[in-house]
RNA sequence: GCCCCCAUCGUCUAGUGGACUAGGACGCGGCCCUUUCAAGGCCAAAACACGGGUUCGAAUCCCGUUGGGGGCACCA
């Protein structure tokens, strides 16, 4: 079965990383089952709107490379806000036959037919109760230490014209029993019509209320399968009631639970990066985002034991079924480790790429080709050596800019004395210098040979050699390193380095 | 307060009544490889929250307890 899914967030903010792994889990039943997945925005509550966030959010999924098959378009974000820009994924906007606008305040006279249906039929009612009774109500029944829900009996005022005034109320049908469906991750669930509230639908601003609107929309948009997150469970009875009312067949239903902080509380800012885009600025790839988040609740099961996959991987496996139930605490240090194993899947030049900006950020703009090329022939020594994009800088910032002379004590090897430093320094800037080709396979055992003429242990020479070109005593691998570096500079750091152990 | 959900190594999880001496991955520790750092290989420690049932047999089913989480708006 073809799944048409959605992921509907509200533009108040930043996308967390935690809804996003709930849209990660309706994508991928989408693709899995060669369907479709969009976005709707809900921004039917007017006061909480924030400028740019629609924006941001079609970039989020741009950048991790999510595709859609129906979204707001730029006409829409323009008729709501003004948003300057929107993705290039979007542009051409490829929708399957997925009826929009796909942006909620741009539907309104399409709720407000339903709730007035509704009404005709019984299943709901005017009602317009001041914010000021409710509140009173509300804490009356506190103070006897009762859950306040508000029922069509509580009216204030039991007649309300069409034409004043007013919200519209769905109506808690039958009053007593029992409403139950079944969830594809919570199984058989069950709810109390009693303790259900006549739930306010349309809003006296002729904006309808998130269940109303979600219960249309995804019946108008063909979306087979609700997965929201586990937050929505309680309301989810509400809906349900709502689709029999309307005579509209009910969708699959998956409450995925939440993502929690490693202190097991709600993930949040204080945790570190909640923001997809400060995982993509602390240099994440996207590839590793997304099979971490899928990873986060979903495992292939059935003893398939994968624990890294591919976009196409992910396609294949997935499935809603084998979501787990319970909640799933975000570790950062897994997805360090997961995404150094993505970058060492990358071909050089794509890593290179996507090495570019991270670098420029740093400081070591790879703006001409010949810089480029260094980059290039780096790779290979560094590629193993990164867990995230933003440590490549660091390896080789000595390769493309000069370095200071290091101190005295740099220079000097494990149990070596200065003379005896200065004298191996000397041999070695000779050796390299009568290479016949300066290149690693040539490179390694000239100094290899030199070590063993010395008397020297590999660490010992190898050491006052890595210190003396690069300034540092963490490099990528030394042969690799001249090479690239090249034999005049090598030689000039060397002699440097001569001059420096000379000095008393 | 009321309602709902959840419960396997520190973490992500496999497990759907017998194949469980509970498997894998991250992390942690050790060893190997090794010019540093990584990567890689090998080894180890580490869990079925508790109590009752059901059953010949329970991590798996039922009930309760405890502990976590969520919801109770003219917000989503």
């Amino acid at each position: 079965m073809k799944a048409r899914t959605r992921f509907a967030p509200s533009p108040t903010g930043e996308l967390h990383i935690g809804g996003v792994r709930t849209a990660v889990f309706a994508w991928l039943q989408a693709r899995h089952t060669a369907g479709q997945f969009y976005i709707r925005l809900e921004d039917t509550d007017q006061e909480r709107y924030t400028a740019g966030s629609a924006r941001r959010i079609l970039q989020t999924f741009d950048w991790l490379g999510m595709t859609l098959d129906g979204g707001p378009d730029h006409a829409e974000l323009q008729h709501m806000k003004s948003d300057e820009d929107y993705p290039e994924a979007l542009a051409d906007g490829s929708f399957q036959g997925i009826p929009g606008p796909f942006v909620q305040s741009q539907r309104l006279p399409i709720y407000k037919q339903w709730a007035e249906w509704l009404v005709e039929n019984g299943y709901a009612y005017r009602a317009n109760e001041t914010p000021e009774e409710l509140d009173h109500m509300r804490k009356e029944a506190e103070s006897r230490k009762e859950g306040f829900r508000f029922r069509e009996e509580m009216r204030v005022r039991q007649e309300v014209r069409a034409d004043e005034p007013h919200v519209i109320r769905m109506r808690i049908l039958p009053r007593d029993g029992t409403t139950r469906f079944h969830d594809m991750i919570k199984g058989d669930v069950a709810f109390e019509n009693a303790n259900l509230d006549d739930q306010v639908i349309l809003k006296q601003d002729g904006f309808p209320t998130y269940h109303l609107a979600v219960v249309v929309d995804d019946y108008t948009q063909g979306v087979t399968h609700v997965i929201r997150g586990d937050d929505w469970l309680p309301s989810a009875p509400k809906h349900v009631l709502l689709y029999q009312y309307l005579g509209w067949p009910l969708p699959v239903f998956a409450h995925v639970p939440n993502v929690l902080g490693p202190d097991g509380r709600k993930l949040s800012k204080r945790h570190g990066a909640t923001s997809v885009f400060e995982f993509r600025d602390q240099g994440y790839l996207p590839e590793a985002v997304i099979n971490f988040l899928a990873m986060l609740g979903w495992a292939p099961g059935q003893g398939d034991e994968q624990n890294i996959f591919t976009f196409d991987e992910l396609f294949q496996k997935f499935s809603l079924e084998h979501v787990g139930s319970s909640p799933a605490v975000f570790e950062y240090t897994k997805l360090d480790w997961m995404n150094g194993v993505h970058i060492r899947k990358l071909a050089v030049d794509d890593l290179a790429k996507r090495l570019l900006p991270f670098l420029a950020q740093a400081g070591l703009p790879m703006d001409t080709d010949e810089k480029f090329q260094l980059l290039l022939r780096t790779i290979p020594l560094i590629q193993e050596r990164l867990p995230k994009l933003t440590d490549a800088a660091p390896l080789i910032d000595f390769l493309v800019n000069d370095i200071e002379t290091p101190p005295m004590e740099m220079l000097i090897g494990p149990k070596m004395e200065q003379h005896l430093s200065l004298h191996a320094m000397r041999e070695a800037r000779r050796v390299l210098a009568e290479l016949p080709v300066f290149e690693e396979s040539a490179i390694e055992p000239a100094l290899r040979a030199l070590g063993a003429e010395l008397q020297l242990k590999p660490n010992q020479l190898f050491a006052i050699i890595r210190n003396a070109v690069s300034g540092k005593t963490v490099t990528p691998p030394l042969f690799g390193t001249l090479a690239v570096l090249g034999r005049e500079v090598t030689l000039n750091r060397i002699d440097r380095a001569i001059a420096q152990l000379q000095t008393v």
